[in-house]
DNA sequence: GTATATGCAAAAAGTTTGCACAGTA
DNA sequence: TACTGTGCAAACTTTTTGCATATAC
């Protein structure tokens, strides 16, 4: 674990890597760490042209793909056809989505660590992270029969 | 289950749901059904106009919005920024992506069910399909360092 | 000081929509 | 026959790229 709840923790993850904390990025880390939720990437430009106006929509498209390969930032497409991104410093991320309304439940409780192991023993591969994603109906989107 | 082998049983879940079983859709059901991995979108839209040519663009984005809905395939970003469809009738996915190489391996194994009632317990979720992926460095994209 | 990163604007890529016509049930 | 679905082309949205300039270290 690399974050708890320091930002600078993340500019130091930046920096070992060999990258540098500019402006740009730490808008968008910024933004991505106190939202609890998932953006798409228009709606992080949008917010990043308030909180620090000229970013350039290039730098964070940039910075994203900079952040999900350093493992900080998790891609989903939520069953559809725009990715968003989620700030996920752990390595993992879960979520129950309702295919019915859209709601996005996200929860901690993770079941992998030991098929993880499995893995990495059956196919060679080191783990690095994981996002599981379950879909269904929430209360309020189920048929109302019975 | 819905599927064991024979292309028709999926048309069967269409008509049931109400849905024609016309020639765009049958060229795209065809041509998952057929392809072990990962599509996009495009790709699909380039190998059903092998397959069935006429079929037009917008009826393979259509269609495959359709196919998602019901449940017969599965969206995933792949961590990156283009949509992936994969064909998964069974309502569950599992992968393993190299973050280096982008190499893909599917699996199995599954360590969901308990989980899944726990979901749908506590949140009264009526769970219908699951996504999971697990990314990491496949053996030749290891640091051959140590 | 120097290599890395940026912002901009333009290009490319991908997706959605409207509508007259075709095809399924 | 009635209605769902289609193909096409255009509109739109999202993402990527090239390059001169700025900036972090």
């Amino acid at each position: 674990v690399v974050y708890s709840g320091n930002i600078e923790d993340l500019f130091g993850v930046l920096r070992r890597a060999g990258y540098k904390a500019t402006r740009a990025r730490r808008a968008v880390i910024e933004f991505l760490a106190e939202t609890p939720g998932h953006a798409t990437a228009p709606e992080i430009v949008a917010a990043v042209g308030v909180r620090a106006a000229g970013v350039g929509r290039a730098s964070v498209y940039r910075t994203l793909e900079l952040l999900t390969q350093l493992g900080l930032v998790q891609v989903s497409s939520m069953g559809g056809s725009i990715p968003t991104y989620v700030f996920a410093p752990s390595g993992h991320h879960h979520h129950l989505v309702c295919t019915g309304c859209g709601k996005t439940i996200e929860f901690e409780e993770c079941v992998l660590g030991e098929l993880e192991q499995r893995l990495a023993d059956t196919f060679g591969f080191r783990i690095e992270s994981h996002l599981m994603e379950v879909f269904g109906r929430c209360p309020d989107c189920q048929p109302t029969s019975k």
